[in-house]
DNA sequence: CCCAAGTCAAGAGCACCGCTCACACAACAG
DNA sequence: CTGTTGTGTGAGCGGTGCTCTTGACTTGGG
């Protein structure tokens, strides 16, 4: 009897799936102004409207993809990190960042979805926030651990205001229980700033404004990457 | 006589003004897609075909607002910088960081226009280099100024691969004379980190991607500053 | 078994968009 | 004054997101 209302929702579960496909094909290609409902329903042989049955809007698809969008790059981030000897710290932070910028360069246009300016006027739906955390989740992982194993060093820049500490502190206890403990506040500072930097430079490199700045832009990633890990005072045993 | 010659010409450039000015408005208003040609026709009281008179497409409108707002952006961190003591290089590097910020949050829409995703397929005209690069010029002439003085200390951080210092004396080479003359091939490196850092926190401030994580980003972009500051090596005699 | 209830695709249509083109008119050059 | 050039107009083409009505179909209870 599941089987029953099964098939109805079934038919309609892989029409989403293609719908979702078809709109990822067209983002892929040129990116999400250009996506449009009723090409999809053109390549999908089917009327414009009969997509309204399965997302009530544009922007409601959107949103669709960018969920999938964070889910991807958490998931790859979290498949490389995982790879890692979990006491190999500095091995950890490098390979998460390096899969982020990886993943960034094969999917441009959905990385620009997702961590580019936002589309419409203003959204961040609710439901957008957990995948999103997926990446951060994995770096703050490999810092918190790194401090419990005794392997982030004293750091050489001097430590944060006390005003900004408290409210580091305070942030690491929204994150989550036991996201950052143990995490000195300015460590989670640091952290935040090469959260920023590398973001920064994935979106410098996919935006163009390397171009006629930096030539080699590989060696130069890996370098701030290295260079990042050594500011948040990250080190191997 | 120039203005029998101006009476045409000079009624173009106004009704030009007008144009950006109001397709200035409805992109500050709500962003870069709801930018209309024909809503700004209505709004000047043309007709929608009469402003190809003077803008042959909607992109080559929208590349005269980005290179407005680099602009715009980059006078506000030259005169920030000018505003300080030539020999307070963390003072000039810390005004022109905030004079960034400061802009971004005050113009988000158009900061998203130029730091933001590429918007139709891909566009980079060669026009739009230029303005882009002062922003980078006054940073990277901080950075060159405390070297020739002599405040560029060792850093911390352990000097970069060969292969990466040798790219980076190149790119140096090609930013133009006497650019980053007498700046160490790594420190070249930091600085181009500390860059991309200040974009991607600025960028993420505005997009979003500090919702629910960072509280007090005031707070955190100042000591971030300071920070990256400090992992280039400028110091204040 | 049959018929009401619910689901769905289709098509027409609305208002908007960027852009093109032929045409009328005003400003200029000679 | 004459011809050329620049400028505004309105109609029109093909496209968009989205709504609504209509008719066909599936589902499930009486």
């Amino acid at each position: 009897m599941a089987s029953t209302t099964g098939l109805r929702a079934r038919v309609r579960a892989e029409l989403v799936q293609e719908i979702k496909q078809e709109a990822r094909r067209q983002v892929a290609e040129a990116g999400a102004p250009a996506l449009s409902l009723r090409a999809i329903a053109r390549q999908l042989g089917m009327a414009s409207s009969a997509i309204y049955r399965y997302f009530p809007s544009r922007d409601q698809l959107l949103t669709a993809l960018i969920v999938d969008a964070y889910e991807a790059i958490g998931a790859i981030t979290e498949t490389a990190d995982a790879a890692c000897d979990r006491q190999d710290f500095i091995g950890r932070w490098r390979a998460g960042c390096h899969a982020v910028r990886h993943w960034a360069l094969a999917h441009p246009h959905e990385y620009a979805l997702v961590y580019g300016s936002p589309i419409p006027g203003y959204h961040a739906p609710q439901d957008t926030i957990g995948p999103a955390s997926r990446v951060t989740w994995v770096l703050a992982s490999v810092v918190r651990d790194a401090a419990s194993a005794g392997s982030l060093r004293n750091p050489f820049i001097p430590a944060c205001a006390p005003m900004l500490s408290a409210t580091a502190a305070a942030e690491a206890q929204r994150l989550g229980p036991a996201a950052l403990q143990g995490v000195p506040d300015d460590a989670i500072i640091r952290a935040l700033v090469a959260w920023s930097q590398l973001f920064g430079s994935v979106s410098f490199e996919l935006f163009g404004h390397f171009v006629g700045v930096v030539e080699n832009i590989d060696a130069l990633f890996d370098q701030a990457v290295t260079d990042m890990c050594a500011f948040i005072g990250i080190s191997t045993p």
